[in-house]
DNA sequence: CCGGCGCTTTGACAGAGGTCAATGCAGGGG
DNA sequence: CCCCTGCATTGACCTCTGTCAAAGCGCCGG
């Protein structure tokens, strides 16, 4: 189990654009009004004048993927709102062996209101935009806005029981059943094009640290069920889901 | 990784003196001003009027080790404060293979609020007492009172906090800083009598259902420790942790 | 269009942990 | 107080997945 320290999880590999430690960039600052997310983030259901009010808090903000927005350990500054793109939260072992936690898409919420540290790391996969809020601010907010803490709370309900489930795959499936499993997870969560190809934000490497595998094991199992014709893999990132139903049964039941 | 199907899942073990199906029986009501969690459950800081209110909803109820509350994919019928005793919270796959993905205490709160499905299945571990609610009543009081809702989601932030922490465990760890990082979490968690010693809530197959191990492994892995000097296994179900600096590094950082 | 970098794949091998099968033993019931 | 039941321990073995190493090959930059 012990895996070899990896430098790349320390410092930016050369040919990310942006290093990790580079500065946020503000964006073009747009109203909710034409937010893309307007009415799937926490934001949705606050009466307008609350909604602008929420937004003077707060700023958009662009991030080019391989970014750090928070590391974990480090005081809980600021919370966000996810507008755009793919990010993922980790947590790691003092010698680099690391676990990705969660996996945010457009509308999710990041951060850790109500408290002073961040309990995981949070590094965009994709560029992404985000809508960024001084954390005490926010919670200041949230607390006079039962509308948003209501919110707040349903979809952390929901979250934690996707990630209680997920325990379930870490601790008690095969590779075959991981591997399988994240596929059709995947499928649902992101756009497939016509010819019902996928396009993985994640890497190999981030594959495993999803699974709590290693990455020939990854690389094995996904080539294996190519032979077996359940899949396609067309490039480095893509994935076609060609026999759903095999795909299933090799899931393990649940 | 095809666990061999238990039998003891479905139908209770010949010991139990209360099987799983035996209706939860109500027990000596008390008021608020009585109740051991009074002032660390969720209902803590409401206004004493408040507070009875929602008691009016509840009704306090006992359960006896091995019986389950609810059952993972029922309808989300009841939510509760858990007075006394200690709970497991698990999922499991169609063939058997099970996770345990939490262990509650007093004054925690178990249940889905806010949803129609129960994600997990609870069962007392020892025996237990409960301050049961409705839950669609519990979520209307709750929709109401904000001072509730905020404590049910700082509860909630704590415990995905804690889950994903886990998460690093199940996918990470090898089996010996599994068994390390769970007997010191016990020992933060449970109380010590004065020589040092705990005794579990947990067969050493439900260790191993936390753990995502086997029960033979965990076996081995608390017995070498034993061996080394690191902690003493007095009756079936005490640990005294030792050496509990050892047991730290044995944990593997983090 | 080509070259090279770094991710991915593939192979050979090792070892952690799972499987199967006794045996031991704690603790409740008679 | 002793027996019996079922959990826990121990051993032998084997498989799955991790480790180490090398080769393949997308994809970006020039």
């Amino acid at each position: 189990m012990d895996m070899k320290f990896d430098l790349a999880q320390i410092a930016p590999p050369p040919h990310v654009a942006f290093p990790m430690s580079a500065p946020m960039r503000a964006c073009a600052a747009g109203s909710c009004d034409q937010c893309g997310v307007r009415d799937r983030a926490i934001c949705a259901d606050l009466p307008s004048g609350d909604r602008e009010a929420l937004s003077q808090i707060g700023r958009r903000v662009a991030l080019r993927a391989g970014q750090t927005v928070m590391w974990e350990g480090d005081d809980s500054m600021v919370v966000a709102n996810v507008i755009e793109g793919t990010l993922k939260l980790s947590t790691s072992l003092g010698d680099g062996r690391e676990q990705i936690v969660g996996v945010v898409y457009p509308s999710d919420f990041i951060g850790r209101p109500f408290g002073t540290l961040t309990p995981h790391s949070v590094t965009a996969l994709t560029d992404a935009r985000l809508c960024l809020f001084p954390r005490r601010a926010f919670d200041g907010f949230a607390r006079s806005h039962g509308a948003l803490q209501h919110r707040l709370l349903a979809r952390t309900l929901d979250d934690l029981d996707r990630t209680r489930a997920w325990m379930l795959l870490l601790g008690r499936k095969s590779a075959r059943e991981k591997v399988a499993t994240f596929l059709l997870d995947m499928g649902r969560r992101l756009p497939i094009d016509r010819d019902g190809t996928i396009e993985l934000p994640l890497s190999r490497q981030q594959v495993a640290d999803i699974l709590g595998l290693t990455i020939e094991t990854v690389s094995r199992q996904m080539n294996e069920m190519k032979r077996l014709g359940v899949i396609a893999l067309p490039g480095r990132r893509g994935v076609r889901l060609i026999d759903a139903v095999a795909l299933e049964a090799m899931a393990g039941g649940d």
